[in-house]
DNA sequence: ACAATACGAATGAACGTTCGTTTGCAAAGA
DNA sequence: TCTTTGCAAACGAACGTTCATTCGTATTGT
């Protein structure tokens, strides 16, 4: 019940950011081990590989919203209501697991097979999922759009500026940027 | 003014989509000279060097948006017209420049200085006029009064969707989505 | 209490590989 | 003839990773 981080965790977490910010590609094992003050080399007491790191990111990302997007659609909100409950997770996500989320939307691609397939699946799962929410809520009145799945990959996208631009070191108000855009949202779906 | 294309045009092409596809730090020499029928050191015989590649595909694209931001201020459209005609340019780009686009939304980060200093004071210079209009929008009582500044990352994003999830081989009505796409930011938009 | 042992954690050195790029030279086109 | 284009070979540098070793700190046996 230690207040401290392990080595491990300063790891990852360390990883994720730079992931972030230099791209997985881009960011070296040594860089990785001087942000948590180690050599290269000790790293590995830690961690099985550099790939590790990468993947366990991205699954544990897929996992939670994929769980979310499970607890969502067995609710019993309205089809509107379940879309704004899914732009509120996104949303949640980008603001408090900034790095992480980013390595899980962007860095997914640089895993090898058999790996790259299965989040690649679980990605399409997840889209299935949001996708027939918002066709639900189409047939039921609730939501205006002709494509349901132009409107999904708008909405996707439109939730990602956060990750793409809110830095730890420039705040911004969280709460009312994340009402807004919610706002913005929900206002160019409903009829 | 023959049809066939130069070979340095054809290493600019097959560059853009290799860092659209795999990203600039993931894309080896070796990898691009296969791609045109080439072998890695007779590149250099055409270009001059990777960054080179990076550097031309990103300002000639941050030039292409300036240029047409600039024309659309100056224009006597009303200001939600504006942003519509931004919009549209987006779209536009999206799906005529795919490859090289994306590049230059993505991978510019991974110029070095002080290309990156001048690039991201471009990329400033966009973000400020675009503002301006959305800006004299709300207060033209056009656009629905909101943090512009959310408005607009909104929306940037929003448009990014298609870099990211158009492929070549997965054609799409382009014309239909852009249609939808940009009714429903308008839509978001308005008042 | 004290020595022996085990172990987590860190390290410098080196591994094989790949990177971007340069060089020297041959073939082809003007 | 002189420029352009291509290629094999080689370059130093950086890559991810492994290895043998060391240092401290617990745990064990007596």
């Amino acid at each position: 019940m230690t207040a401290i981080k392990t080595k491990k965790q300063q790891i990852y977490e360390a990883a994720a950011r730079l992931f972030r910010d230099k791209g997985y590609p881009a960011t070296s094992m040594r860089h990785l081990a001087e942000a948590v003050d180690l050599k290269a080399s000790s790293l590995y007491n830690h961690i099985g590989s550099k790939e590790d790191l990468l993947r366990d990111i991205c699954f544990e990302n897929a996992h939670k919203f994929l769980t979310h997007l499970k607890t969502v659609s067995e609710s019993d909100l309205s089809h509107l209501e379940k879309v704004k409950a899914l732009i509120e997770l996104h949303l949640t996500m980008a603001t408090e697991e900034l790095t992480s989320v980013t390595a899980f939307n962007d860095e997914w691609r640089h895993l090898s097979e058999p790996w790259l397939s299965d989040f690649v699946q679980l990605r399409k799962d997840y889209e299935k999922g949001f996708l027939k929410i918002i066709q639900e809520g189409i047939q039921a009145g609730e939501i205006q759009a002709a494509d349901p799945q132009t409107l999904l990959y708008t909405l996707l996208s439109a939730m990602r500026w956060l990750y793409d631009w809110v830095k730890p070191d420039k705040p911004m108000a969280t709460d009312s940027v994340k009402q807004e855009l919610a706002g913005f949202l929900v206002r160019g779906l409903v009829k």
